[in-house]
DNA sequence: CGACTCTCCTGGGTGC
DNA sequence: TGCACCCAGGAGAGTC
């Protein structure tokens, strides 16, 4: 469930542990992790020999590590499992062990663990600085180059629920179902109302509402539901404590004491107050 | 083409 | 205790 939150903690992670070293070899444990990488496993471990990491970036929940001596990087995507960690090179090797890159200066792993295989590595070229897979996805939220306006008039032209739009990494990116819950409920709007009824001030409303959650989460570590998500010391963060209404079902609202509903929606869970969020007729 | 559903995957939890 | 089943869900592929 790494959302943009946890993405960035893992980021910043990677920015002060990995950038500046040389990588000394690469591994692939299980090829599903890198099923993306249409060369192929073996192509994918020896184009990263040699390479030096030069700093370490995201846009929503996509990371990337721009590599030396071109315009390319190592993008990663954790999707609901995927762990990048720094370890010994002499420990023992996680169970889920995907991917490991070893690097010359004899420092700590960087190891990719990912239980449920959603997520994934690949090498890939730079298109104007952005990983050309992911060419097609917006800005997030944080991004200089994320426009309110635009967003807002996307929206209102879309015939669809919000909450869907949220999900839309082609409308903004970086949110995922924890927090398009929490920021639906902050707003106050019910994750079905229609897109074309909400009006531009309701708009920028539930903007700051997704800029809110998400700084909050970020300033306790991002969030941790089931010990899956933790940074690269394969540290927890402490958000969930803070989450007003995604996995609350039956407790209270913390707004108007009204239980939290879960709804199926989308084959998963929506959690929503049905007093606070209103559903449309 | 837009909107929506299906599918991939593993392991923890639950009910019988 | 064993076993079938459900659930978590990001995003690309497929359908209408």
């Amino acid at each position: 469930m790494p959302e943009l939150p946890e993405v960035e903690v893992v980021r910043r992670g990677l920015a002060q542990w990995v950038a500046g070293r040389e990588i000394a070899s690469a591994e692939v444990l299980h090829p599903r992790a890198v099923r993306r990488h249409v060369p192929g496993a073996e192509e994918f471990a020896a184009r990263l020999k040699g390479r030096v990491v030069v700093s370490a970036e995201r846009r929503g929940k996509y990371l990337w590590l721009p590599l030396s001596g071109a315009e390319e990087a190592l993008l990663a995507h954790l999707g609901m499992s995927g762990q990048l960690l720094l370890v010994e090179p002499g420990a023992p090797l996680e169970r889920h062990l995907r991917v490991r890159l070893s690097f010359t200066d004899g420092g700590p792993d960087l190891r990719f663990v990912d239980q449920r295989t959603f997520g994934h590595v690949m090498l890939t070229s730079l298109v104007g600085g952005v990983p050309e897979p992911i060419a097609h996805i917006a800005p997030d939220p944080f991004e200089e180059s994320f426009d309110d306006a635009r967003f807002a008039a996307a929206l209102r032209r879309k015939r669809t629920e919000v909450k869907r739009a949220l999900l839309d990494q082609s409308l903004i990116s970086g949110v995922g179902n924890i927090y398009a819950d929490e920021a639906l409920w902050l707003a106050r709007l019910h994750w079905a109302r229609p897109t074309q009824t909400l009006t531009r001030p309701k708009i920028a409303e539930l903007l700051d509402a997704v800029r809110e959650v998400m700084i909050a989460a970020l300033h306790q570590g991002g969030t941790s539901f089931d010990s899956l998500y933790v940074n690269v010391n394969g540290e927890s963060g402490y958000f969930d404590r803070s989450l007003e209404v995604y996995g609350r079902r039956d407790q209270p609202c913390s707004r108007c004491g009204t239980p939290i509903m879960r709804e199926a929606f989308m084959n998963r869970s929506s959690y929503s107050c049905p007093r606070c969020q209103r559903r449309p007729r």
